[in-house]
DNA sequence: CTCAAGGCGTGACAAAAGTCATCGGCAAGG
DNA sequence: CCTTGCCGATGACTTTTGTCACGCCTTGAG
């Protein structure tokens, strides 16, 4: 059952479980295939079964920026749900992902029936506020070059727990995609990219990345040139 | 009663407002006074009774990044009472204020005792995770001057509210605080104000500003120049 | 009154971010 | 095989942002 590995189901008994899963709703999205967009009314929550979803906002200048990347057991959108408003941003599909959704109905009287649901909500919609203060920081405080930086550490972190050093992972599929991630355009992403490259602090192979210098990335990510 | 005007402990009983009443600690703040910083951890959560407190982040380099400024009747860190982690951002009285304590234990008990507290809880945390993204949003997509611009606007909009037109308010103490409110610094802040100024879109007399042209100030808030 | 401190406004730069245009490579479809 | 379209890299600028230094007020303490 895909929904005991979801955080704020957890805890939840099999009976409770299988009434979710009666009344949840299967749908497959294609890479790039919009879920819901910002301002649209909210009609229920949705839980990720399998691909990847972004959560961003749109420009008028036709930029984006994304809010969070979620996974296999995140569930999206569970806040609209309580305060009655729209989304607050909108969410496609990065590959090809199943979800489930939940409507808010559905929800409202498992949460009533279960307290302990609202709280395992408060402390997902909690590390949610988390990151977004994350992300005002790095956007208010920092370079272009420094949350490169910071993002190629993060995803080196991702990578290593896995696997062994040298740290070496994919970027996202285009630039233009890892620049609505941290807050810029491609050109930006790809002249900066090219610079921690010459530095020697990393190796691209096409979208592979080896970190070389790990302190050297650090120190980018830290403050001074 | 203070605690019955507060967003998440309405619909509280009298006895149960007395129940809290007897255990918050009340505690007077200086301008300027800290009230918590970024990373400690959390012992509780704060209502404000009187004054206004900031929320916000400081940079290594000195600069902060105002998140949110709150009033009386609003609840602080209710967040991180829940999750456990310690605060993710300082606070600090703008004005002289005063708030209540409430420990962490006693806000615990008083959630698994009334349920709708929690969905209060998740009402005022949405709300902020709004604003949150509202921030992101306009310091990812825009321009000093933009952001500028709205903030006079917005905070036109709250003068209006209450008096006539034309709309008349006052600035922030000085440019430093307005700066750190629209993740940028005080030079910036005072030219774009002359600049609007010098465009005839709003008046200055020392820190009062009177808008004279609202349109004008709209278009310097959307888009273009 | 005098002095010092804090805040504002500004000019002069320096650095970073963003825009536009162009070239070249790679891959999919015909 | 050729063509078309997408994407990355990069040069040349422009605009925005941020830094530094300074001069001028106002205010409050002595």
């Amino acid at each position: 059952m895909t929904l005991s590995k979801v955080a704020i189901f957890s805890g939840l008994s099999e009976s409770e479980l299988q009434f979710l899963a009666q009344r949840a709703v299967q749908r497959s999205y294609a890479p790039g295939e919009t879920v819901f967009s910002e301002g649209q009314p909210c009609g229920g929550l949705y839980v990720v079964e399998s691909g990847q979803v972004r959560i961003f906002k749109s420009s008028a200048g036709g930029r984006e920026q994304v809010l969070n990347i979620e996974g296999p057991g995140s569930s999206i959108a569970e806040l609209p749900v309580f305060d009655g408003g729209g989304y607050p941003a909108s969410a496609a599909a990065v590959v090809p992902a199943t979800l489930l959704f939940v409507s808010k109905e559905d929800f409202h009287s498992l949460c009533l029936a279960h307290p302990q649901v609202t709280l395992k909500v408060l402390k997902v919609v909690g590390a949610r506020l988390r990151h977004l203060v994350g992300i005002i920081e790095e956007l208010s405080f920092t370079t272009v070059r420094h949350r490169l930086a910071a993002f190629l550490l993060r995803e080196a972190q991702g990578a290593h727990a896995q696997n062994s050093t040298p740290a070496r992972f994919n970027l996202p599929a285009n630039n233009q995609e890892l620049a609505s991630q941290i807050g810029t355009v491609r050109e930006l992403v790809s002249r900066n990219l090219s610079r921690l490259q010459s530095e020697g602090a990393i190796r691209m192979d096409g979208r592979e990345v080896t970190v070389l210098d790990l302190k050297g990335l650090q120190a980018a990510a830290n403050s001074e040139d």
